[in-house]
This record gives structure tokens, sequence and C-alpha cells, in this order.
DNA sequence: TATACGATCTACAGCAACTGTAGGTTCAAG
DNA sequence: CTTGAACCTACAGTTGCTGTAGATCGTATA
């Protein structure tokens, strides 16, 4: 049995990140000392370092979930935890391709300015216009 | 003079939007109908489109208020705002990075799953477990 | 055992950048 | 003059935390 601060410290998380998953109902009630302070066990440093390492992956807390929900189901076909992993894999594959366009534009417009006077500047220039892009951008990058 | 719905129309912005920019500074007050509608001209026409436009471009408002400011004096060197762009770039450049790491884990790890039940999830077991990784992800993904 | 002091407690505010809602008013077309 | 879409303010909610204040707890040391 362990404190928060331990549970913190072994898994890299600020004290304030477990309180708010218990919070949100991402990590469970722990028990507590006759004074009111949480005391950890094995199973909730495992669940947290799950949690962890699966924002670090960039999933979701909601995505992170459905993923416990699913493996407290050891017999049921891994299907559904598939998908989930699929549709992160598309997601980040979608922000990279949104960011490449970013950095061409971002990248040509810097290498066009040659001007010394902010009147003249080409990256004002651009942001002024979209006639300067190549690319389409419609949504404000998430 | 237009309305709100007229320049968000022409902007591609949500009304609402456009009155969070004016609460926090970023559009200006415009004038007022004897009702109290707000009413744009050219001037805010042009002023949102610079906005809007660098947000697609990935700018943060913070960056687009500097922005802003700059393209206020035409005579200054324009090197204060190429070292925005520089630096929105390399903010780009360091995301398309950590979700190129992300990219190869979850492909990994989503080409590694054959199993059919949930006990025997690769996923999961990548999940719990940061050794099955390659590459180092500390932080969580912004 | 007493004391000190770091760790923990609750509750709430704040970040970015919006988006949505409720309840009321205004504008403009017919 | 009526009607209804558009507008108004004010505030709550989103995501995933982070920071703060003021009070209490736990434990090492004297
Ligand atoms: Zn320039
Ligand atoms: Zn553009
Ligand atoms: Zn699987
Ligand atoms: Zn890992």
């Amino acid at each position: 049995m362990f404190s928060i601060g331990t549970l913190a410290k072994r898994t890299g998380t600020k004290v304030q990140t477990i309180r708010y998953y218990e919070q949100i109902g991402l990590m469970p009630e722990p028990g507590r000392t006759d004074g009111g302070q949480r005391r950890y066990g094995d199973v909730e440093l495992d669940r947290l370092s799950f949690i962890r390492h699966s924002r670090q992956l960039g999933f979701s807390l909601g995505a992170i979930r459905e993923l416990l929900d699913l493996s407290d189901s050891p017999e049921r076909s891994c299907a559904q935890v598939d998908a989930v992993a699929q549709k992160q894999l598309r997601e980040v594959e979608a922000r990279i391709a949104r960011l490449e366009a970013l950095r061409v534009e971002l990248r040509r417009m810097i290498s066009e300015c040659n001007a010394e006077r902010v009147a003249d500047c080409r990256i004002l220039e651009v942001l002024r216009d979209h006639e300067g892009c190549l690319s389409d951008h419609q949504q404000p990058t998430p």
C-alpha cells in the first residue's frame, strides 16, 4: 500500500492528475487511511500505467476508458480493441497529413520573404490572402 | 456596413467566434446600430480574414495578436514577423515528428495482433508495457 | 511524546480556443 | 404592422489537465 505521491512518482503522473482521473471515473476510488489519505496497491499502479502509456500514444481518455472496459472481458474477441487502435492510427495519420500541408506552406512563405520592411513582408501577404497558398486548409488546426 | 452574420459568412467563421475574438481584444469593438447590433466594414473583414487564415496555418491566437501588432508598423523590419513564422514552422515540425513516432508504434502494434481473444491481444499488451515500444514518447500528445 | 514539516486533503479557478444554450430584443421583408 | 430570422448578453461546457488556498495528516527526529 502506498500513497498518491508514490503512485505519482512511479508512473510519472502529477498527483492532481490522478485525482482528476478518479473524479471522472477513470481510476477507481481507492481505500483510505483513518485520516482520509488515499492508499493504492499494484492493481491501481497497473491501471494508471496503462492509462499513461495510452495517453502517450495519443489515445483520448474516452478511448482509454473503452480499452479498459474491453480488457475486463478477456474471453471476448479483441476486434473492438483493434478497431479502437485503427481509429487512433487513422486520426494520427490525418493529423500528420494536415501538418505536412502546413509545413509546406510555412516553409514556402518563409523562403519567399526577402523583404526588409513589414510593408513588403511576404509572410504577412500570404496570411492576408489565401491565394498565395497551394493547399486548402479549411479547419483551424485541432 | 454589414452585420455579424454577414461577416461570419464571408469569412467562414461562427458568429460566436467573432464575439469571442472581440471579447479577448483580438477584434476591435465595432460600431452599433441604434438597437445595439454590431456593424462591420471592410477593415474588420480584412482583419478577421487574416486571423482565420493564420489559424488555418496553425498560429496561436497569441502569435496572431503579435503579427497583427507588427503589421501596424509597416516601416519596421519584418525580422520579428519572420521569427514568429519560423517558430511556428519549428512547432509544426516537432508535432509531425512526434506523430510520426506514434504512427510507427500504432502500426506495429496493430500488425502484431493476430489474436482472437482480448486476453492475448498484442495491442493491450503494448499499452500495458512500454517495453514493447521502439521509441520514447514521454509527454502525452499536446 | 511532542514538534516540525512535507505530503495530502477538498474545492475551486484557469488554460486554449472555441461551441452551445437560454431567454430576450431588433431588423427587415411582406 | 406583423412575423420570424437574426441578433443580443451571459454563462456553461468541451478536453485534459494544472495551479492555488487553506486546512489536515503522517512520520521522522529530538
Ligand atoms: Zn518578412
Ligand atoms: Zn491558405
Ligand atoms: Zn488484438
Ligand atoms: Zn511506449
